[in-house]
DNA sequence: TGTACATCAGTGAACGCGCGTTCACTGATGTAC
DNA sequence: TGTACATCAGTGAACGCGCGTTCACTGATGTAC
């Protein structure tokens, strides 16, 4: 059987939950820096001192956001880099599992997005860490493909970084799609069509790099 | 003769650049979400009062600073884009550029990259209003060169932009081996280096786009 | 050039408010026997 | 199973502080004649 918390612990952490899901919605109009912990805590409906028996300041707050965005990603990634299929298909599958995950969890698409460059330093850290992680298991996959051969690990890590970096910028651009007062279908299908032209495009010149 | 300001006017515009100045010093370690007014006029030396004077807001002085750190950049990209040489003289030649921007205003720079996706509207709207300007200007530049022949408009604008965003990309990696508590002079090599090899693997795929 | 009045950038006091943090506490849950 | 004590998540009062904004003001600069 499963293991069990006790009922304290199974409390604690809901509270610590609320606390994080509250944060979140509060992050879709503002920065990290400027999230105030009585905000976060006005928001749950506990006390502002309850807030320091679950994180130091919001800065810590912060970076366990960046493990439940982040961190549950790797297994998916690895999946979608190493699919089946020509490279057309898995161009398509690829955003349009980006689509997906930006529909189903928006607020932490946008709070890494945003706190990517943002003011906070340890959560920029935690992101960068994360990212650098994507980076290297997408190399991995990269480098099991026959399309790898020859390649430096060097340029690989370059190719898998700027996969990467696309998989950011695709879905932040869906994110503003999502918010498109009207017609945000029509913008969702264009946003749709000039991402898998720009990895067409790098799919070619990873074709060719060798040439 | 060139137009000569009153006085009252040209100390006006003193103040006025003394508090953006302020506040691109004081936005290196936190967020425009969470920039305070009187902490901008307590650097430069004035009443918080006198704010008013300039800006609404601080979300207001945001939108003077995208315009201060951008709008002077459309006819050296327009420049970057047109440059003689082959393609691997003109990679060089815009990386050595972003680089030596980076140098001269590091805090401009660190500016958009943090506000692009930041907390506050208007900044963000502004910053992609200058762009998409960008991007138009590119693919405009991009349309000359014969090796855009048979391209489609909208194919010409996928590639604009994907030009601009490496830029952001590139600079902001530059920006970041700067702070690199030492052998910065390294990162900003390996840097370099990335982005060149980024860059070679995007024109090698514009080249046999059509193929 | 000199005078009288208008403009307006910057001042300084005052306001009500929400902030982060401290502290001793309460009472439900956990544990030892 | 029952009892006595320990733990600890969440409470609520209190603190000092800096915030954004208002208002009537001052005095240098600008303008009309």
């Amino acid at each position: 059987m499963s293991h069990t918390l006790g009922i304290r612990q199974a409390q604690k952490q809901k509270t610590r939950k609320a606390l994080l899901d509250a944060a979140l919605g509060l992050l879709e109009e503002q920065s990290l820096s400027s999230l105030g912990l009585r905000e976060v805590t006005r928001a749950v409906g506990v006390a502002p001192t309850a807030f320091y028996r679950h994180f130091r300041s919001t800065a810590d707050l912060g970076v366990a956001l960046v493990e439940e965005a982040l961190g549950s990603l790797h297994p998916m990634i690895r999946t979608t880099v190493s699919s089946a299929g020509d490279s057309e298909e898995r161009i398509t599958r690829a955003i349009e599992l980006i689509a997906r995950h930006v529909d189903a969890y928006p607020a932490h698409v946008r709070f890494i997005a945003r706190e990517r460059h943002g003011g906070v330093q340890p959560v920029r850290e935690a992101i960068r860490a994360q990212l650098t992680r994507f980076a290297e298991e997408v190399r991995d996959e990269l480098a099991k493909d026959h399309l790898s051969a020859g390649w430096t690990d060097e340029d690989l890590l370059m190719l898998a970084h700027l996969y990467v970096d696309q998989m950011l910028i695709t879905a932040s651009l869906f994110l503003e799609a999502q918010q498109a007062p009207d017609a945000s279908e029509r913008e969702r299908e264009r946003v749709t069509q000039v991402a898998t032209r720009r990895l067409r495009l790098i799919s070619i010149g990873r074709r060719h790099w060798l040439d």
